[in-house]
DNA sequence: TTGTACGCGTTATCAA
DNA sequence: TTGATAACGCGTACAA
């Protein structure tokens, strides 16, 4: 095959007949080279193909990287509970290349709102900023307070393209929404949509500032339009589970018999609808949520809930991560955009997606 | 948080009071240690939890390390194609850790046939194989040779258990087969299958040796058992896909109007079903195969194919590269057994699986 | 049985 | 503007 001669700096620098230093500050630009020198070197540089040994180059540099993660306060939500698990196995992964990886977790407001915690992360001397904005309007703020510090930021799980990013992680909301339309076709296929209903509902406290949420309906709502001749009646609600009225919003579309499907955007509050679906007579009614979180392993299983849409928040914690290390510590290429697949669970493959571990 | 100081050899030689080289000995179990100096460094390492940095370890280690990859010839299948793209870019991955792999590709036989790959990949001193044999019997053979020679091997794509190998790194195929059950039954929602037939479709030159297309075709007789009421017929043929009457025993299929679905265990003949059944009015047979190829997606797109079992061959293979390297050089420990998530490729998810890439 | 010293490829520092 | 050289943490060879 190609012979596998590793060209290390030290061959480059005798190749030109210069020394080691000249040649690295050749790569690195760092200037102060004269112009005789620095022809000698790029035509070598042209000829061989230099690849940097990345792992000498982490033990060599002192300097250690420090990155800032900010998330949702994940108490009491798996969703982000399975991110932070992702940034915490991260920890581990960089610990020996000199990068320390610190969280950040906000809320809606108050004291600990994301704009403060962006300022804690600036205050900690972040080299770069990983961060899930899903309050749009506190983000934005926090984008311009990164620009004034000058420090690079990554987007993970919600996308805003205002903001900017050095890249952005995450699944494409409007396509996931269309996703959903489809497995709702599924799941009734021999019947027309004309007389029936599909209820989306935004299950949570704070939905208003919620971009994502919005995108789901727009994709859902697309696929029935586009795809379809029949034309369903599509309703979106958003409702706090935590108001007293919330089972009884639930059930009244529950017992509306032209109801045939249930599309919950929010991946917290699935397994309460599922439960309060579970206990009416309503097999004809699908439900579409999102995760594979532990409490909605049940109803899947059982059949309540038909299809999970998978978002793996841990490994899209870990990506943004990874490029963020590969960004600053290696000064390599990040995509711009990297797109996560939106993967479908049923019974028959939930199974296969828990004992992979990572996925 | 936690304080990161990062505990080196030469730390603990310090709180042992003993030389590095010492604290190397008990560190790797090499002997030639007094039972007094021992007891010092073992008692350090029991205080602190002593991480070695991987990175100094292989830039410090000389020795290089030497992995074959043995899969079939993948002219002019693309499935094999991707497991192929997944090593070269392991190859370049791990070559600033001196890990060099070596790829061999074996035929069904003749005299590059997998015995003799393993011979040739033995001859070049390999330190560990990473293998997908899919011809039992060919790689029972195999598996003797690398056990004499006390060389160790993991097992990718098809899992021989009798095999004994280091790990395998697959898919649950009976599972996968249940899966396609499943997928099947939503696409026939209202029906009773009792007056039904599914056909199994095994397409291929070499099917007899085949382990996995019969695990697949288990898996799929088996939900229809164990899930459904009704009983549909399962038919499963042997087909080469070269043989003249190929398109006619397909057709026959097709034309039979109690067929509704058609399941093609092979992921490489799947598109020439799709074009055939195409030319049929028979949009009330489901079609469901495997991989997501080039030449399967517009058979999905325009609906003929209407679900894809994503097996991921490029990461297959790649994995059990990495768990070979840090067997090989990092001594880690690897799982028995890694099983892929079984991912369910469908119109409105394609792209998504398309454009991030790695999945 | 023990300790010392060198090398891996890179970065960074300092003297020339 | 240059070149030489000391780290970085580990493995290893060699000397004591």
């Amino acid at each position: 095959m190609t012979n596998k001669v590793t060209v290390r700096i030290k061959d480059i620098a005798k190749m030109a007949g210069v020394s080691q230093g000249t040649v690295d500050r050749v790569l690195h630009k760092r200037g102060n080279v004269s112009s005789d020198a620095l022809a000698k070197v790029n035509a070598v540089l042209e000829k061989i193909h230099y690849r940097p040994n990345l792992i000498a180059r982490s033990l060599g540099k002192g300097k250690s990287v420090r990155i800032s993660v900010l998330l949702p306060y994940s108490n009491s939500d798996p969703y982000w509970e399975e991110a932070k698990m992702g940034i915490l196995q991260a920890q581990e992964n960089w610990d020996h290349y000199r990068v320390a990886i610190e969280p950040f977790f906000y809320e809606h407001d108050g004291e600990s709102s994301l704009e403060s915690m962006a300022m804690a992360a600036i205050n900690l001397k972040s080299d770069g900023i990983v961060i899930a904005p899903i309050y749009l309007a506190q983000a934005m703020t926090a984008f311009n307070l990164f620009q004034e510090n000058k420090i690079p930021y990554i987007l993970f799980n919600t996308n805003i393209v205002k903001a900017k990013p050095l890249s952005f992680i995450g699944q494409d909301l409007f396509q996931s929404g269309r996703l959903a339309g489809q497995l709702m076709s599924l799941m009734n296929c021999t019947e027309s949509f004309d007389a029936v209903e599909f209820v989306v509902l935004h299950i949570g406290e704070e939905f208003k500032d919620s971009v994502h949420l919005i995108e789901k309906e727009r994709g859902f709502r697309d696929y029935f339009k586009k795809n379809r001749k029949d034309n369903p009646k599509v309703i979106s609600v958003n409702i706090d589970s935590n108001k007293k009225s919330f089972k009884k919003e639930i059930e009244k579309f529950i017992e509306n018999p032209r109801v045939k499907g249930l599309f919950v955007t929010t991946s917290n509050s699935l397994s309460i609808v599922a439960s309060i679906l579970s206990t009416h007579d309503r097999d004809d009614i699908s439900l579409i949520g999102y995760d594979i979180l532990e409490k909605n392993l049940k109803f899947l299983k059982s059949g309540v809930i038909n299809f999970l849409i998978n978002q793996n928040p841990k490994r899209q914690a870990q990506q943004g991560i990874s490029h963020m290390v590969n960004h600053l510590l290696f000064h390599k290429k990040i995509p711009a955009n990297e797109l996560f697949p939106l993967e479908i669970i049923i019974q028959e493959n939930v199974d296969s997606y828990l004992s992979s571990g990572i996925h």
